[in-house]
RNA sequence: GCACCCGUAGCUCAGUUGGAUAGAGCGUUUGACUACGAAUCAAAAGGCCGAAGGUUCGAGUCCUUCCGGGUGCACCA
């Protein structure tokens, strides 16, 4: 390696050479510099980066002195302080005034390889640093998953992930409502619709076939009792009559210790399980299954005093809200209807959704010492150990990990939930000011819906009201919606029937497999390239589709290059690694026959494939940091699709070339780049397939 | 009424904390497979970035107002 140590990675070196920018600021203008952007030049010709600091200083030293000065000439002088870096071969001034810098690109592309294989070595993240609770999914368990809550799955696990490969400590939560409405609904029509006992249930679902599982089941029975509610004309009003049987149920429910609470708990644990099998096929597991039973029974009164405490909630004598504990909501506005202060408990006792919330986020972040009892729900094949909470003191196991205490927590819920969310964070800031609301982030993403084409595709009969609008809701009352297992299933059928086409040879096993991957990679792409707060309107030829921007066009651009060092002789790809690795130690003539493969047009194009891939690391943080996963999603993109200009390109036909250098230094950046985004991928949740 | 989100190519969306000539995919038209894999690539066409002001050396991006769409503002969960 080199003689000089310089930065390894490629933000170390765009932090160095920031650092040299402040520090002549500073000596030949003293002029002092706090934030000032670096950029990538739109195209490779411009630079590998620029400071665009010059006009910035220019306005600044006239106002310190009232001197006016040229941003060009300014540039001219910053532009010797960053020639001295060895890293950077030169420096041009451009336009107005950018200052343009061209890395050394032998040099750089020797460092590159080493820091790769750190950054892609999975950090461990070690356990004193602070731990970042995620909470996603989180699916009432009394139906069968559909499209829209895979997306919450999906960019919750995905975000996990990314904090993961920040070095991030995280624990993944999945919160049951185990004892809520939905599921209260559900039990009415095992026990009122059907007659059913929970002896009744359990053969039932024993008899079901795989093709009609528990929880399709009851999918269908959950919108049974919506429309029994309505007297059985959709739109018609609930029936109060009926009604009182929900109320009694969740009564029932919520006392525990009686039959139907037994069926409830058979019902939700059941589903739990199925909701977890659908999510593992997707690659996504959990931590901890955080109950509400449990946080009624057991966190409650102890979130409870601490909010009495605090101050944070105060029991109101008068008015509208008369005998209720309310929490005042300060900068929102009052009316006629709207109360500004948001009711934590109910005149009758009994505790709001947003109480329950506020005491669980209080309990994510440490601030109620009491602990939960937690018993092992499940092993995944993996080995991967899914825990839930317990009631029931015998059962809690003694060497729980030490769940909850986070420092950080992200909810992960739709953006309809953005004023609850916040009624939370100031909740738990006004109990734990130490804390603050900055430790509550509410990862708010907007929903799946159907074009009314995909909504008669499910057999559903719209209203010429509906078919007149650009999209339909999914509705679990109306049991409109894309079942996740049917969806998958469908996905991994129409990869199976291609890869069948294209490989027949291969072994059974191997299709199913990369049928499944590359069903993954479509599916979680799909939902991962949008934006947050982007609506996706569900269409079936668009979220099946393999070609353009997709899962599977990421997936093929690392077996392309996959395939090639499969044919490359053994050890190859060693020795493209130790000729780069000399020659910019070495330098001299051997560096030189390195950038003369960089030169030219096409030297060019190589050469912005490299700093693409090296960006990687940079796109992680900045996905961390604003946790937006789609521009991971849309970075691998543009980096599969510059591979694949590459890999297209006659001139960079790797088994084809003579010259030994510019033949090692395809093999080394076609390795760099098929790692690069290999672990892109894996960082989506995307495996690539050996052959497709 | 109040709060938040959105308005960019025919369609669906990106646009890196204010930077250089606004980009993709789909769709349309044309071309490239006895292959380092065509789930690919090349090329063409397509734009008053909702409107009007303002801040700035510089605005799709920030501020104000307006227009048009979405979502919240329960002693529901």
């Amino acid at each position: 390696m080199s003689e000089e140590t310089y930065a390894l990675n490629l933000s170390e070196l765009q932090e160095s050479l920031r650092e040299r920018v402040r520090a002549a600021a500073a000596e030949k203008f003293g002029v002092e510099l706090e934030q000032f952007p670096a950029e990538v030049p739109p195209r490779t010709e411009l630079g590998d980066l620029a400071f665009p600091v010059a006009f910035e200083l220019a306005k600044r030293i006239k106002q310190a002195t009232g001197e006016k000065r040229n941003p060009r000439a300014i540039a001219e002088e910053l532009k010797q302080v960053l020639e001295s870096d060895a890293a950077v071969a030169r420096v041009e001034v451009a336009g107005a005034g950018y200052l343009n810098l061209f890395y050394d690109r032998a040099r750089l592309l020797a460092a590159l390889s080493s820091s790769t294989t750190e950054a892609t070595a999975a950090a461990p993240s070690s356990e004193d640093r602070p731990k970042r609770m995620v909470e996603h999914t989180s699916v009432n368990p009394n139906k069968a998953a559909h499209i829209g809550h895979l997306r919450n799955s999906v960019l919750g696990d995905t975000f996990v992930r990314i904090l993961r490969a920040n070095g991030e400590r995280v624990e993944v939560h999945n919160y049951i409502d185990n004892t809520g409405v939905q599921v209260a609904d559900v039990v009415v029509g095992f026990q009122h619709l059907e007659g059913m006992s929970l002896a009744d249930v359990r053969a039932l679902d024993a008899s079901l076939k795989e093709d009609y599982p528990f929880d399709y089941y009851c999918w269908d029975l959950y919108a049974r009792v919506g429309l029994f509610y309505r007297g059985g004309d959709p739109d018609a009003k609930e029936d109060p009559e009926r009604l009182k049987l929900r109320v009694e149920t969740l009564h029932a429910l919520e006392e525990g210790g009686n039959a139907t609470a037994e069926l409830a708990d058979y019902v939700a644990t059941r589903i739990v399980h199925q909701h977890l099998d659908t999510m593992r096929r997707l690659g996504i597991t959990y931590d901890l299954l955080p109950r509400e039973s449990e946080v009624l029974h057991f966190l409650w009164s102890h979130a409870f005093e601490r909010m009495k405490e605090s101050g944070a909630i105060h029991f109101q004598t008068e008015g509208k809200n008369r005998g209720c504990w309310v929490m005042p909501m300060e900068g929102h506005e009052g009316s006629e209807e709207h109360e500004p202060d948001k009711v934590i408990v109910r005149s009758n006792g009994t505790i709001t959704y947003t109480g329950k919330d506020i005491a669980y986020q209080l309990w994510k972040l440490g601030q109620v010492d009491l602990n939960f009892y937690f018993k092992p729900f499940r092993t995944e094949p993996d080995g991967h150990a899914v825990w839930t909470t317990t009631s029931n003191k015998e059962e809690a196991a003694s060497d729980a990990p030490h769940f909850g205490a986070g420092a950080t927590v992200y909810n992960v819920i739709d953006s309809r939930q953005s004023y609850p969310q916040e009624v939370v964070k100031r909740g738990v800031a006004a109990v734990a000011p130490q804390v603050g609301e900055a430790a509550s982030a509410h990862l708010s993403y907007e929903r799946v819906v159907l074009t009314p084409a995909a909504a008669e595709e499910l057999g559903l009969e719209l209203s010429t009201e509906e078919k007149s609008r650009t999209f339909v809701e999914m509705s679990g009352r109306r049991g409109l919606g894309v079942k996740a297992d049917d969806f998958i299933d469908t996905l991994e059928a129409n990869a199976l029937r291609e890869v069948e086409g294209r490989h027949p040879d291969i072994p059974d096993e191997e299709k199913r497999a990369a049928a499944h991957a590359l069903a993954v990679g479509a599916l979680r792409y799909f939902l991962m390239k949008w934006t947050r707060n982007s609506v996706i309107v569900f269409d079936f030829k668009e979220a099946l589709s393999t070609k353009g921007e997709a899962g599977p066009y990421c997936q093929y651009a690392a077996v392309r290059a996959n395939s090639i060092f499969r044919k490359l002789p053994n050890g190859e790809l060693e020795n493209a690694q130790r000729l780069i690795a000399s020659s910019a130690a070495e330098g001299g003539e051997a560096a030189e026959s390195v950038r003369k493969v960089f030169e030219g047009e096409i030297g060019d194009e190589i050469w912005s494939l490299v700093t693409l891939a090296a960006r990687l690391p940079q796109v992680l943080q900045q996905s961390a940091s604003f946790a937006e996963p789609s521009h991971l999603a849309k970075y691998t993109f543009q980096l599969a699709q510059a591979f694949n200009f590459f890999y297209n390109r006659d001139e960079n036909r790797i088994l084809e070339e003579r010259d030994a250098v510019r033949r090692a230094v395809l093999v080394y950046v076609t390795d760099f780049v098929r790692t690069q985004l290999t672990s892109a991928l894996a960082t989506l949740g995307i495996e690539v397939p050996e052959r497709m």
